[in-house]
DNA sequence: TTCAATAGTGAGTAGTCACTCATTTAGCGC
DNA sequence: GCGCTAAATGAGTGACTACTCACTATTGAA
């Protein structure tokens, strides 16, 4: 199998990332285009010639700043793993933590669903691009779960059980709480941008969340009052 | 765009689906192996070539049954959706749901969650190429929407309205509670086939279940007792 | 046994793929 | 304008693509 391994593939990438501004212009152009044929088609449906074309740019060009298709691919899924992980994984993210874990659970969900809601809305054709081909690539699933995932997860599950010390949340195992908050999340983004943008429309992005945190905090259930 | 739409694309074939028995040995073969193949690799990354091969099977008999590469995976997609939808679509839907009624909303929960989730795990593999294949093509999304999703959102929300006024669920908007509902069983799936599979083997599938009802129904949210 | 229909074959076709490389162009200090 | 370097080019390459077609093998009813 010998796989790539972070190490060689994906990460390497976002370290190289530093420099945004540092790219000739035909190379942001190759990138552009990339984003928009891989989102439209698909990676592998998308060939090099059209990408040359969209770029407006001789296809050999694309060869001298990529040395090969998947590395363009690569070069443009890193950056949206970075951002995606970003306020989690930057480096103060114990104090950043120090000073959520102040705030009510409910406040902490409902700030962290809008905030990564607008990070989706605002980055939609680079994260489906992201999701397509993390079915096929190993290397950039492992990458997303483990940017994305586990670096969030344990820091999560601590807060969860303080909260659940400090009697704010009911004594579940806090894996099953880390997976109903992301759970709900993940429902939220897949209906607005896919399953129900109809329906979904009844209420204002706002409403939808509050209706969200308050469900996952109190439940469906009803209740004497 | 002249999309394909559904009459002319999908739903023909599950129309024609009708004679799994009256299968060539080769179809089936050329069957089995597009499945192993486009779940591992894609269905652009696979081959009629390597289909073949791994077939047993001539590339020319390929073409004989299905008339274009296409054709094979609308073939192997289809009938995951008529499983998929099946419990809810049959015949006597509202038969069904008006013994569902009956019982108590915690437990219809219950058994829809432990009902899909077998489905899943005994048809991993199309199902991961009708969702990866959903992001290219318009028809299979439109139909996976269409069969999996409208035809049950009616439904489902109807019980919700009324389990609501019987003062059984919050008096809450019933497309909220039911992305809810649908929000825990997606959570529930990805994090035990995809994104968790260690962490979630704490507990058996049962407790995950009963845990993630729990949830849906009372909310994580500390009561005093 | 005959005949027709269907199933199966695999070499062949035209086209596309990612990638290369000899050549041309552009930028710049002198 | 000269000389040098690096960037950009696009025709060319062999491998591979989905699909065709003239042909053979198998079946089963008359």
């Amino acid at each position: 199998m010998n796989k790539p391994s972070l190490e060689e593939g994906l990460l390497q990438f976002v370290e190289e990332l530093k420099d945004e501004s540092e790219m000739t212009e035909k190379q942001r152009s190759i990138l552009r285009a990339s984003i928009k044929l891989f989102a439209e088609k698909g990676f592998h449906a998308s060939s090099t010639a059209e990408i040359a074309k969209e770029a407006g740019v001789a296809e050999g060009t694309i060869f001298r700043h990529y040395k090969s298709k998947k590395d363009i691919l690569l070069a443009v899924v890193a950056p949206v793993l970075v951002k995606f992980a970003g306020p989690f994984i930057l480096k103060d993210v114990r104090e950043i933590f120090r000073e959520q874990a102040k705030k009510p659970f409910a406040q902490i969900a409902q700030e962290l669903y809008s905030n990564r809601l607008d990070l989706i809305v605002s980055n939609e054709r680079t994260i489906r691009i992201l999701l397509q081909e993390a079915f096929f690539h190993d290397e950039i699933r492992e990458a997303l779960i483990a940017t994305v995932f586990s670096e969030i997860k344990d820091t999560v599950q601590k807060l969860i059980e303080a909260k659940i010390i400090a009697k704010e949340l009911r004594p579940l195992p806090s894996e099953v709480v880390f997976r109903a908050l992301l759970s709900s999340m993940l429902g939220l983004i897949l209906f607005r941008q896919v399953l129900d943008k109809d329906d979904f429309q009844k209420h204002s992005d706002e409403e939808q969340i509050d209706f969200t945190v308050d469900i996952l905090m109190n439940g469906i259930g009803y209740r004497e009052p």
